[in-house]
DNA sequence: TCTGGGGTCCTAGGACCC
DNA sequence: TCTGGGGTCCTAGGACCC
């Protein structure tokens, strides 16, 4: 299995995981015990392996079509229409063929006419061993597909809507293919009348080419003790200012706005729940990591209150806007092209001799006092000089 | 009995995704 | 002692514009 940040979660479990009742989302400490009993081996996640394993199954995916929607670090829609000719599941079972080759990542390919009805063809590829990782939903069949799947299962569909649905005695797809998309828009607005039409074989989801602009950028972390005093809170979040602003530099943006928030342990039986967030408009858009710390320090400093203990906080950029489209101030008397060289000084430096060699702030070389749990990582076989599996 | 018609922007809240 | 982190979309209501 493997655990979200700070070993705080479980959040991906093999099939004999599952069939021990791991669930998703269960805390780790409160599962110890019969971790322990059932001998599972536990990993940490290692962010940087999986985002670079991600990275080349996308690459191998776009040999094969175009236009190749990449949805999540490991989900892709893909445009087959065209490639009838070649028989679409023949494709599918050469594309699964070659990722597994090339990347050594097994995947499971589901086909149908819309988003929807792929991610279900996809589905029925994983839970049946005879499909070979490949599904293909067209004709007759899909009714007695739909009709296998509980609509908690269903993509678009999370834990609210499926409880409304269920006391509306909707509870398989093919009762969703069934409804009245006019009277599921009313509980579940115009995203569940889409879902409806969806499963009808009819596109409300475009496939999604070149990604669209970034609405913000989010670095937060859960500190691996929980922080009182305001300093070593400080300390975290110039840290995570500093990572806010190389991810800012290299998606090619400027933030107009900083957002900073704190919250306690929401669990804690002995102090009360607190959690705020407040942020302000910067003066100009920058992309100037000392400018985003300035703000984002004197907005903490409003933010904690005394006495509460922080086990989370973190920072938001706001407002992005393309490094190219950044309307300039008539009355900015900074020299911009000179802290521009600092930054892309600051960043190349990190590139070469590896992350936060460089670093703005002042936090010492010591292993800080918020630094993440990750008991279990596995090496970062593709990414550190360190870290490169051995062969022999 | 009767008070226009066409818009935008912002925020909070609620739902969802992996 | 210990319960993740990163996102998106939609709606209603209020305020404003000419």
């Amino acid at each position: 299995m493997v655990l979200s940040n700070n070993d705080g979660c479980i959040i991906a479990r093999s099939d004999e995981a599952k069939a021990l009742g791991f669930a998703m989302g269960d805390p780790y400490h409160l599962t110890q015990e019969k971790l322990t009993l059932h001998g599972v081996q536990v990993f940490s996640s290692n962010d940087a392996l999986y985002g670079d394993m991600s990275r080349r199954v996308m690459e191998t995916l776009r040999a094969f079509t175009p236009d190749v929607e990449i949805y999540s670090i490991d989900e892709a829609f893909l445009n087959l229409a065209g490639f009838e000719r070649w028989g679409l599941t023949d494709y599918a079972r050469l594309i699964r063929a070659t990722v597994r080759r090339d990347t050594g990542i097994p995947v499971s390919i589901g086909i149908g006419p819309t988003k929807n009805l792929a991610k279900i063809a996809n589905h029925l590829a994983k839970a049946d061993p005879e499909s070979g990782g490949v599904y293909k939903l067209a004709g007759a069949e899909v009714y007695e597909a739909l009709a296998r799947i509980e609509i908690r299962e269903v993509w678009g569909v999370g834990p609210r809507w499926a409880t409304w649905l269920e006391a509306q005695g909707i509870v398989t797809a093919l009762d969703v293919k069934r409804a009245d998309p006019k009277a599921i828009r009313r509980k579940m607005t115009v995203v569940g009348e889409r879902w409806v039409h969806e499963l009808n074989g009819r596109p409300c989801r475009p496939l999604e080419l070149g990604a669209p602009p970034r609405q913000g950028i989010t670095v937060s972390r859960s500190f691996g003790q929980t922080l009182t005093a305001l300093d070593p809170i400080k300390e975290a979040l110039v840290s995570f200012v500093g990572r806010a602003g190389e991810k800012l530099r290299r998606q090619g943006f400027m933030a107009g706005q900083d957002l900073v928030f704190v919250t306690t342990n929401r669990f804690s039986s002995t102090q009360p729940f607190y959690a705020n967030s407040t942020s302000v408009r910067l003066q100009y858009h920058t992309d100037f990591t000392p400018d985003l710390l300035e703000a984002a320090a004197h907005l903490l400093e409003t933010l904690c209150r005394p006495g509460f203990h922080y086990p989370t906080c973190g920072v938001m950029l706001l407002e992005l806007s393309p490094v190219t489209r950044v309307q300039a101030d008539l009355f900015d008397t900074r020299d911009r092209s000179r802290e521009a060289w600092l930054m892309r000084a600051l960043d190349s430096l990190n590139t070469v001799y590896g992350a936060r060699t460089v670093r703005v702030g002042n936090h010492g070389g010591k292993r800080p006092t918020w630094a993440m749990r990750q008991a279990f990582r596995s090496p970062r076989y593709t990414t550190n000089w360190r870290e490169l599996p051995v062969v022999r």
